[in-house]
DNA sequence: TTTTAATTTTACACTTAGTGCAATAACATT
DNA sequence: AATGTTATTGCACTAAGTGTAAAATTAAAA
């Protein structure tokens, strides 16, 4: 009989997580250290100690590899953390303070190191923009839970996208500066700019 | 001796120019008739009346065919047309006009195929966002002739973000109302609501 | 425990995008 | 006409990704 409950835990279940980190990590490091083109899906299968065909049984490609190593769970922890946030408040205040909350999962080894990754080439860097735009979902989601009026629905949109495009330079400024000072810093720094702009 | 012009006019470049219009054309069309995968270089070719060897003189890579009709002119259109703006206002509001102004460009048929094409998987989803961050950047550096401070570059950068943004959900919105009204009703209205934002 | 069902892993053959290389054809210049 | 330059092609090759079906592993039922 099938199981339905959200978190089977028997021993298919663990060698499933096992094989899945493996995956990743082997992916990763190989991809830091030979450079993403130059890793071939063979050298993941057998760093990993699976087959080839099997890299395929838990990605679909070779780039969601990387990709599931992006943002440390940034993207996940968005619209929970934005609904923590009070409406009292306007909504671009609230992005920016969940934002800020959420800065320091964009500071990690690995989401650096990731983002090193996705700048080389074209089509990873498109990915790279591409979930700039998973986030604005993520937020307009939940910016609509916070303040359920149909009719600002376009208003929300340009929150969200206004908030996340701020991240974006943010971290992108952080990246030029070294990492100097910290994310949150220059995140609030874009957000002033912001209301010297609008 | 090397022609040093800017635009030789032998009947190599008419050639030329000739070969990379029918291979675009041929590309587009079988992309709308038979959609993007199912649509081989092997087929372009043949269409095109040329071999696989020689798209890849032409372009660099199958999604670039398919990119080549992206805006039909916008992205190269944006520079020149922003640096018409009166750098006596503020940038954001040069930065709307000259958005209004191209927004036809956006409207053609080419344009609207195109688009639909770019939904059909993720990897050119992935292409049109990159692609808004391409116009960003040239806003920007329009934005840096025009007004010189180079105090003023993450302003600046922050402005270019917010503006293409708000295109970006202009057209969305439009599409999503069936290209009803004009685009640039549309840009308007999402650039009132950025005033109420923000 | 044995049997049966479901899931995971693998091998194999195949399609297609993209690259390197070198030969040939077409155009341009002297 | 001879020479150089650019465009076109064929061929062989690498690597990503898919379809299929068999084998191995784990779970559940008897």
């Amino acid at each position: 009989m099938k199981n339905t409950s959200d978190e089977p835990s028997g021993l298919r279940e663990r060698k499933r997580r096992e094989t899945l980190g493996r995956i990743a990590e082997a992916g990763l490091q190989l991809f830091v250290k030979k450079g993403y083109e130059e890793t071939t899906l063979e050298n993941i299968a057998a760093a990993a100690g699976v087959s080839r065909r099997t890299l395929f049984y838990y990605f679909k490609s070779k780039e969601d590899i990387l990709l599931a190593w992006q943002g440390s769970g940034f993207a996940q922890a968005l619209h929970p953390t934005m609904l923590q946030e009070s409406p009292d408040q306007f909504p671009l205040d609230a992005a920016r303070e969940c934002l800020l909350k959420l800065a320091s999962r964009l500071e990690t080894k690995e989401s650096i190191a990731v983002d090193g990754l996705l700048r080389s080439s074209e089509a990873l860097r498109a990915r790279k923009e591409a979930a700039y735009v998973e986030l604005e979902h993520s937020l307009l989601n939940a910016m609509l839970e916070l303040w359920p009026d149909p009719t600002k629905r376009n208003a929300h949109r340009v929150t969200a996208m206004v908030a996340i495009g701020t991240l974006r330079l943010a971290l992108e400024s952080w990246r030029e500066e070294g990492g100097q000072p910290s994310l949150a810093h220059h995140i609030s720094r874009h957000f002033d700019l912001l209301k010297h702009q609008v």
